[in-house]
DNA sequence: CGTGCCAGGTGCCGT
DNA sequence: ACGGCACTTGGCACG
């Protein structure tokens, strides 16, 4: 029977050699040590000798954390293999093939490591882009009165548009932001409405967005494209206090 | 004297709190057991009671990780508040005022919990977008005999240009890429080209990128922009194998 | 597998 | 603080 969790001090480095290399893919496994570490792939990184957090993920993920902010100092994506190799320091290289890349961790010392069953869970989110375009499918007053909905994710060789539809006036070409549309919200719209035109269609473009910045909005107008205001709708069940 | 790192097994509910609110300036603090997670703000989520690690970092930033993946199940970025409360199960808040965001952690089992006293370290990073743009403020010719280039982001009203220049023909806006260029980055282009038409200058552009979609080079010509080749450089000490 | 694009994106730097 | 934007973006869905 496996255990849930297991803590080594001061772990000798052919102690952790073996438990990376034989229940990797049963634990998430966690280091607390002095390391420096290269990473070569996209772009190149060195990061000097610091005492850092790495956890080693079942599914090949790694991740090296300092003692600030949320993203790593240094990661690997999943589906990454990892050797380790014995010497005055403890050496781990985690390789991934495509895109080629490698992470090289030197440790001269590990002060703890401690293996733990995480499991997976179930996870829902709400309040995304894609609810929103279903809220306009459902009640499409709520851009126009004319508005009729004829396909969502609609295919252009420049793009899929969130949500094609038509009014009085010809198609209506809609982009949706669940955050703050910027300035990219609205190059993204008059790209799907450039399109439609070239092909010789007659058609409106427009951002549904709960916000729009201001140099966006002038942006927008610059083009003749539409605003239309609209939030994502959160679960009713979880409120702020 | 501050120890390095401790290890607690089973901790009581009152000596997580303890910790949590006396030492989460100090360490790294990471705990291992059950927990289910409500979060609400931007958007919301719903994580069902599962095994996980959460950890907390000393500038406010949270983690909770499943078994999967580089990316938290949930977070919260720095400057967050903590807040424990006992009972039944260990309840742990963590709040965010701008925006405002509530992470809430229920715990009905801490199987572990461990303190590691975690450093920032030194880091450098090579191959960024910034290093292609000194290049070529370098080294004009890679881009055409006759560029010159005058500013380097170089604000207009609809975004900042990365590199503006002149040749023999009037004003060149370049957009740089790290990465393989696609869509989004000739439609931000065509942004910056846009403005200054309209301000009536002379103006080309061009994107220069390691390499370009297929798509995108389409939407390029269709725009008349062009495309310059270049990759960003790498830390010649640093090579994959 | 390439390509597009959303994300509770995060982080950085500018006004 | 607001906003634009790069990022080893990560992750997913779809041709």
């Amino acid at each position: 029977m496996m255990e849930k969790y297991k803590f080594f001090d001061l772990p000798e480095f052919s102690t952790v050699k073996d438990i990376l290399e034989n229940e990797r893919k049963n634990y998430v496994i966690t280091l607390f040590g002095l390391c420096k570490i290269l990473y070569a792939g996209r772009a190149s990184s060195i990061a000097t000798y610091s005492s850092r957090l790495i956890t080693f993920k079942p599914d090949g993920s790694v991740l090296v954390h300092s003692n600030k902010k949320l993203k790593p100092v240094n990661w690997q994506p999943s589906s990454s293999e990892v050797k380790v190799e014995l010497g005055d320091e403890l050496k781990i290289y985690v390789e991934r093939k495509r895109p080629k890349e490698v992470l090289e961790i030197l440790m001269p010392i590990v002060y703890y490591l401690s293996l733990s069953k995480v499991d997976e869970g179930e996870f829902h989110l709400f309040g995304s882009e894609s609810e929103m375009v279903e809220e306009v499918v459902k009640n499409p007053e709520l851009i126009s009165r004319d508005f009729i909905p004829l396909e969502r994710e609609y295919q252009t060789p420049f793009g899929k548009i969130d949500l094609l539809g038509v009014t009085s006036t010809g198609y209506l070409v809609l982009e949706f932001k669940r955050a703050q549309a910027g300035l990219e919200a609205v190059s993204q719209l008059k790209r799907y409405v450039d399109y439609l035109s070239w092909k010789g269609e007659k058609v409106r473009g427009g951002i549904v967005a709960p916000s729009i910045s201001k140099s966006a909005l002038k942006l927008l107008k610059k083009y003749e494209l539409e605003y239309f205001q609209l939030s994502p709708r959160l679960l009713s069940t979880i409120r702020l206090k």
